[in-house]
DNA sequence: ATAGTCGGTTAGCCTAGGCTAACTGCATTG
DNA sequence: CAATGCAGTTAGCCTAGGCTAACCGACTAT
């Protein structure tokens, strides 16, 4: 199972909801303006896919791969979010196109930002 | 009609082919790597739009509103592959995530990049 | 104990946007 | 003049990924 663009930002959201206590899909699906069953069926791709857990109360983990890609994904975000804030870009704005390019983006492009932001 | 992230794709490649010559709906085909009933659906759809025309052989033409989010892409483009590649990115690499990036960016970023370029 | 609420799932719909197969119409060519 | 080839279209399939409606099972509260 390759891991398409949704199934990054179900991951992500996972993670970063993670940090503030443990997660249900209805948070989710909360977070990311998602409806249950869209969640749910996500879910169980990701599952599927051995990228997420749940335990007998429904609280979602996830797994070894899944917090791998999670970390990669939020690192992009938060890197390009910043970095477009340090071009003049106003914060929401900077948040909004990071949450969609960090998607796009190849491991080249986003390690020549990162390097780009460190040499300052 | 709101264009799509495709509809971007096929009225950038339109322009880009116009350069050269008289495009036919095959060339964008050949061009994009997608099929001609691809090709024959979208157009239908610009057209529909009113974002392309086509003459009685064929010959398809930007319309002005066509044209102006043609230019607005293709400067994206080669800003974002510019851009990449004086940070050390490819110019391979650099010109496939500006391919991806330019459907997502928002015109704030794309000015700040901009801006950035001018002022080094 | 019965009723409501809440989280999750199932079934099924819809759009975007690829695809192949097959047809049409024209134009060239043996 | 028939056959071939090429461009375009039509019909219909498939996946991704949203959605609503409706149902289930567990807790809670009257």
């Amino acid at each position: 199972m390759h891991i398409q663009e949704s199934g990054e930002m179900y991951l992500e959201a996972i993670y970063v909801l993670s940090k503030k206590g443990q997660v249900r899909a209805i948070d989710i699906g909360e977070y990311l303006g998602y409806s249950k069953p869209s969640v749910s069926r996500a879910m169980g791709l990701l599952k599927n896919g051995g990228y997420v857990t749940a335990d007998e109360n429904g609280y979602l983990s996830l797994t070894e791969v899944g917090l791998e890609v999670a970390e990669k994904i939020f690192e992009r975000h938060t890197l390009i979010s910043d970095f477009l804030v340090r071009l003049g870009v106003a914060e929401a704005i900077a948040a909004e196109d990071a949450c969609k390019i960090e998607h796009h983006i190849s491991d080249e492009s986003f390690e020549a930002i990162k390097n780009y932001i460190k040499n300052i």
